[in-house]
DNA sequence: CGACACCTTGAAGAGGTTCAAGAAATGTGG
DNA sequence: CCACATTTCTTGAACCTCTTCAAGGTGTCG
């Protein structure tokens, strides 16, 4: 299958991290277990591969707390003060900028093992929000620990710079579709993207629940809610999708690729 | 006057950096003079402030050579691998993402005192072009010296996290540009965002030469070269620029801005 | 169960694109 | 240095995609 060029996935995890293992199941209370990124079957999204038992051990301190957040309240917002980064564990995020003008604009949906807060580096203050669109669960990453043991762990720089890179060549993806591409192209590479990145976290990939509104979803793709709608309907008719409400099961991913990568000029 | 929410500008020169300077004009040899960030008076953008002399001297050892880029040349093509970050001391850059099919998206435009190449970190080679606008010199900086030095520099290292960060902002703005903004705001936001940057140069800021086609605005802006040349006719039509050729003149930057500003919808 | 948010669909309209042609500038080779 | 080719830019007219406005339907949560 030919890779979306858009919206990356996660460029790492070749082997998907399957959130559904025995381990993950087992009724531990992840408010007693002890915070040990050594021990979270996430670690290979989050965290630097290629690393010593004993550095593992050190980087098990960057994550100083957890933090739940409910449906629909913010893990921080615009103009906050920037402390930490956020390593979602569990639920899915919306980060959106917000101009005094009233304008607003989707800038990502992250889901578990992905990083957010970065825009809150260049200037120790948050330039975005981010809000739960589902009950969610996030690793605490103060900043200043990142660097300090980044310092003494290459690994773990060269880890951050990668993150913060990945993000770079994301947003790159997003302009070219924002830039470049029509509804229906827009519409069907995050679908597909979607998919994919669910697949990577051991999820079915062509069955998936939409987290967001078809606003939100409107947002970050630069097209109306009704515009969101009518393309769902018509991939609905043309067979390419089964959409009910929020539940979206791909049905010919081929045609939906072929959608994305056609030249429309 | 309300600061574009756009397009950021690099967010720290506060004290404008005077490229017209006389121990710029004076007739240095660049290519004798000693390769040396201490001496360089685009330090400001480049280089992390408040060092100690002696750190200064190590980060000298950063650049290890200069390189020029003639006038349509690429300093970088997608594909070819990452072993250097760029900081443009002089000419003007495109940076570009190409996908197969034959699209195109423009991501951003550069100038002197800002780095590129930060794409390529992720994995190890380059996922967009650089293209010099016009004749151009970079520093070559090695990202491995530069990785080495940030574990005993923390200012350094904190210098690189601020860069990505604020790429990264950059690009949420760009997104915002594309997503919501309709043709005139668009190319509003992006005149006076262009005259700020060159402001925080030394230059004029309201009278500005357009380093790239109509065509590239375009690409950059979502729009076609058709829209971007009627809607500068517009703006000249309107008093609010003075455009011929690549010369363009704003006259009247308050209502550019509040093109911007206003919400459309 | 009722209020509210969310979603769908239709019809009209606007903004931007496409196609086309000509003008202006730039670069090249004699 | 001029003539010619090429690239870049401008402008018009028709067209099309997406938006806007509107109304009704569906789902969800307290």
């Amino acid at each position: 299958m030919k890779e979306t060029p858009l919206p990356a996935q996660p460029a790492q995890p070749e082997q998907p991290i399957n959130l559904l293992a025995a381990s993950h199941l087992q009724a531990v209370n992840p408010q007693t277990m002890k915070v040990a990124c050594s021990n979270c079957n996430l670690r290979e999204l989050c965290m630097p591969v290629g690393v010593t038992r004993q550095e593992m051990a050190r980087l098990d301190e960057i994550v100083a707390t957890r933090r739940k957040v409910k449906r629909g309240t913010t893990l921080f917002r615009s103009g906050e003060a920037f402390r930490s980064l956020f390593a979602i564990r569990t639920g899915f995020f919306k980060t959106c900028v917000n101009v005094e003008d009233g304008r607003n604009q989707v800038t990502g949906f992250q889901m578990a093992g992905e990083i957010i807060g970065l825009d809150g580096i260049v200037n120790d203050h948050h330039t975005c929000d981010a809000v739960a669109l589902e009950d969610a669960e996030v690793c605490v990453m103060p900043f200043d620990r990142i660097g300090e043991l980044a310092r003494e762990i290459s690994a773990l720089q060269h880890h951050v710079h990668r993150i913060m890179s990945r993000e770079i060549v994301r947003e790159h993806g997003v302009m070219l579709l924002l830039g470049s591409m029509r509804a229906e192209e827009r519409l069907a590479a995050f679908v597909l993207n979607l998919g994919q990145r669910l697949y990577a976290r051991g999820f079915s990939g062509s069955e998936l629940v939409l987290r967001m509104t078809r606003e939100e979803i409107g947002s970050y793709l630069g097209m109306k809610l009704e515009t969101v709608s009518r393309t769902l309907s018509k991939f609905a008719d043309d067979g390419l999708i089964d959409i009910r409400q929020r539940h979206l099961r791909i049905l010919n991913t081929p045609e939906l690729q072929r959608i994305v990568n056609q030249q429309s000029a």
